[in-house]
DNA sequence: CAAGTACATTTTGAATTCATAATTATGTCA
DNA sequence: TGACATAATTATGAATTCAAAATGTACTTG
């Protein structure tokens, strides 16, 4: 039986149980719902979203992988705390693959990707005028991640997004200075401005200068922050090492 | 509670069955040793390594995530490919990747790493004197990673190795030209070079160059001998390796 | 004989069960 | 009391079980 137009629309999206966890867990922890440094209730998560614990199970086991989970053997799963060595870590990785995603973008994007990039641009320096920083931390996120998608590079984006879920599980723009907020809104002026000119060259060195400076902004924030989001002396233990 | 003496080797590390699965089944496929593009023997895994199904399928959950395998709901777990694509997103990644780490490493490596990066370089040049490919292959990945681990970035560790697996899937040295091979000798000796010099931009850009030109070597020999990846293996019984 | 169709078999996904490890509670005694 | 040992409880890891989906096979039917 032909069937006529068929389209992507069609595909039917099957999925699994462990990943349709992953996608609701994430969030959670990202958004720090689920308290960085504590036990993963799992038994309560089970319930929460009417499940039995294999797939929850398998779940974290694909978290602890992304690194926003820690399991202990025997003990269980703990979120996993943005520590001041993870952002050391972290940050100069995120800023060399900003940097690529920029170079990528200015040779791959399209003038309507570009548009669309300047409306959520103006949209957000909207949200600074208006001391809006939920709004602006938002359309901030959206314009990176346009910039990254339009780089077309599926491994690019998904290691990006795997390493910003890391950095941003704490609320750090809430403590953004004053100074640090009108210097970062130049910033994305220029990064308008190289992307516009599709100066791939111009826009990786912005972007990067931009991901320093926020690197920056963040340790400065981790290191007088009160208790809660960041632990200074925790033993990392990765897994392959 | 004063604990005289405790060091890093009194910690017991207590593994879990999915992690042993991972890190056993991991160079099966980098190995090719598992068919590329086949369906990963589930069954036949479990019998071989004498755990029940639980704790392999959260295994191939975890090697899912590491892009080794793609699970088909309903249908199973399947090896996945190299694929032209995926080595024109993969190699630009890692090359930013690699740059960063030789940068790190030129500021935090010792004289004693630096000694025993040059060991393994004279034993490399000697075996490609000696036509010996599989020492040659074997001391490179082992240069790469030792300038990878002097840079003091476990996340960056992490990142470049799970890359690197699915780029070193197949056997592309192999197919590597005389020319090629020569000139990867010499790009090695600047990387020494700049290394002992401590030069961190200086061996940035060498690796960089010396990535690009891995890649291109690689889409070459895949753009001419892709049925190289088709051809049949027998999964290996015995787990000595 | 090709294309369906009904039925049997196998595989997969996920819930359940069970042994063991960890944690908490209780009891003992200096 | 408090430090320690022991028992009860709970949580975890992994095997087993079971329902549903996919695959394979024999049997039509045109």
């Amino acid at each position: 039986m032909a069937i006529i137009g068929k389209t992507e629309a069609d595909i039917i999206e099957r999925r699994s149980l462990h990943l349709e966890l992953v996608e609701r867990i994430r969030p959670l922890i990202v958004e720090s719902q689920l308290t960085p440094g504590s036990k993963v209730p799992e038994k309560q998560l089970c319930a929460q979203f009417n499940v039995s614990r294999t797939p929850m199970r398998e779940a974290l086991k694909v978290l602890a992988a992304e690194g926003l989970v820690r399991l202990e053997p025997n003990r269980g799963a703990w979120v996993t705390l943005v520590t001041i060595d993870e952002v050391k870590e972290v940050f100069p990785i995120l800023t060399v693959l900003e940097a690529l995603s920029g170079e990528l973008a200015c040779q791959l994007i399209t003038d309507s990707e570009i548009e669309e990039v300047r409306r959520l641009h103006d949209s957000m320096v909207q949200s600074y005028h208006d001391r809006d920083l939920a709004a602006y931390f938002k359309t901030n996120q959206e314009i990176h991640r346009a910039i990254l998608l339009a780089a077309r590079n599926s491994t690019l984006t998904n290691s990006c997004q795997a390493l910003s879920a890391r950095m941003q599980r704490a609320r750090y723009f809430a403590n953004m200075s004053e100074e640090r907020w009108s210097e970062a809104v130049r910033e994305h002026e220029q990064i308008m401005d190289m992307l516009q000119a599709r100066d791939g060259r111009g826009l990786a060195i912005i972007l990067a200068d931009h991901m320093r400076n926020k690197q920056a902004s963040v340790l400065r924030w981790l290191q007088t922050a009160p208790e809660g989001f960041a632990e200074k002396r925790i033993v990392q233990t990765s897994i392959a090492n």
